[in-house]
DNA sequence: CCATGAAATGAGAGTAGCTCTCAAAATGTA
DNA sequence: TACATTTTGAGAGCTACTCTCATTTCATGG
């Protein structure tokens, strides 16, 4: 999941074990991010061209498909998956799961904003201004929901496959997704970690206060 | 709502009370729909270019983008949502308006469904294969979620902005998308009805025996 | 330190979705 | 039949994205 975190830049520490060819790789990526992020700052997203991010960020065109499927990814790409599925599995085996997904995602939600608060808020933004971006979000989220899957199920022990344990997934990716919408569209006024919060709790018990 | 429903043309009798433009355009609508679908069936959805398109049936490139707005869309565009919002009007007051929703959604699938099941078929399979158009069909989800958000805070009397009955839609949303899909990778084997009644009961209750 | 192999880059051509403009054709109306 | 309006076709143009091939850059073993 990463509803709308900064990048995973490989700690410092790491990057001068690696060879002069990785190191450049890893700078070269960042180039494109942070011209792309420059350039949509100034001019907004549809009028930035790839052929001006590769101008900015020194590089061909060629090269900037090379590091980024897609002009959307640019914005949007992270891995933080693997790392909410460790810490899901990480959770005592005896609290409810329904604890545990509500603690995990509380984490990556407060480490991803906290790391880079004006990228998550850009990301938002532009989650709700650039169709393509939304969809593209949607997208990984979706992704996100078949780990979910794989990690409920091996809580409950039942099939990752089935459709409930899928349908319970992504109406909980649904939710965050709104959930971010919502932040960006209030004008990240909220506290992000609240609204989750909130999110997890209607997702749990339904609407509040109604004849259900 | 749409999960993977055919088109909704205007009944025959309607027709003829047009005028011959209108009567037209309707033709020319359905020509385009009916020579993708041909297409796509057998060359696949990439391999469909809307030159070819176009020359099937007879009309220029600009005329299909004229009727529609995307590729993406000639496969998918219907529009339900007016008639879901108002058979959910439709329900008694009194009724649970969960089990409103239930009713509506259940109705809504088997009209679809019923209406031409290969359509249906061929939707859902393309959502599962190709990336596009999936996306597209969350992003027309998401508007019918938005629609729903007015409805169920008609109905509660609650804030259709507020994050709480956003997120209810949206993880409804997700849920039935989520469905679709499951549908169309299992090849059309299960009753879709049926499918659509225990996506709404993990809704309204969880995923069942398990340690919540 | 250099030669060799591998990996990364750049240049450029090509495809297709999509937009826009403008003139020609089809249709409704007086 | 003549005029006004709507619909269509033709075509130019933009941009995201793909693919190929030559060139450059780095790693490595002698």
């Amino acid at each position: 999941m990463r509803p709308m975190t900064a990048a995973r830049t490989s700690s410092p520490a790491d990057r001068s074990q690696l060879g002069l060819r990785e190191r450049k790789k890893i700078k070269t990526r960042e180039a494109i991010r942070t011209a792309t992020y420059a350039l949509i700052k100034e001019q907004g997203y549809d009028a930035t061209t790839i052929d001006q991010i590769a101008e900015r960020a020194e590089v061909s065109p060629s090269t900037v498909f090379r590091y980024f499927p897609t002009k959307e990814d640019i914005v949007l790409t992270d891995e933080y998956d693997p790392i909410l599925l460790e810490e899901l599995r990480s959770r005592p085996a005896d609290e409810p799961w329904t604890d545990s997904i509500r603690y995990v995602m509380r984490e990556a939600v407060r480490t991803g904003v906290e790391e880079d608060a004006e990228v998550a808020r850009l990301r938002t933004h532009l989650m709700v201004q650039v169709p393509a971006v939304r969809s593209r979000m949607m997208q990984s989220m979706s992704v996100t929901g078949r780990m979910l899957c794989t990690a409920i199920a091996e809580r409950t022990g039942s099939d990752p496959d089935s459709l409930e344990v899928r349908v319970y997934a992504m109406s909980l990716i649904g939710g965050l997704m709104e959930t971010s919408l919502y932040w960006a569209e209030n004008d990240h006024r909220d506290d992000f970690a609240s609204l989750v919060d909130r999110t997890l709790t209607v997702l749990a018990r339904g609407l509040p206060h109604e004849n259900r």
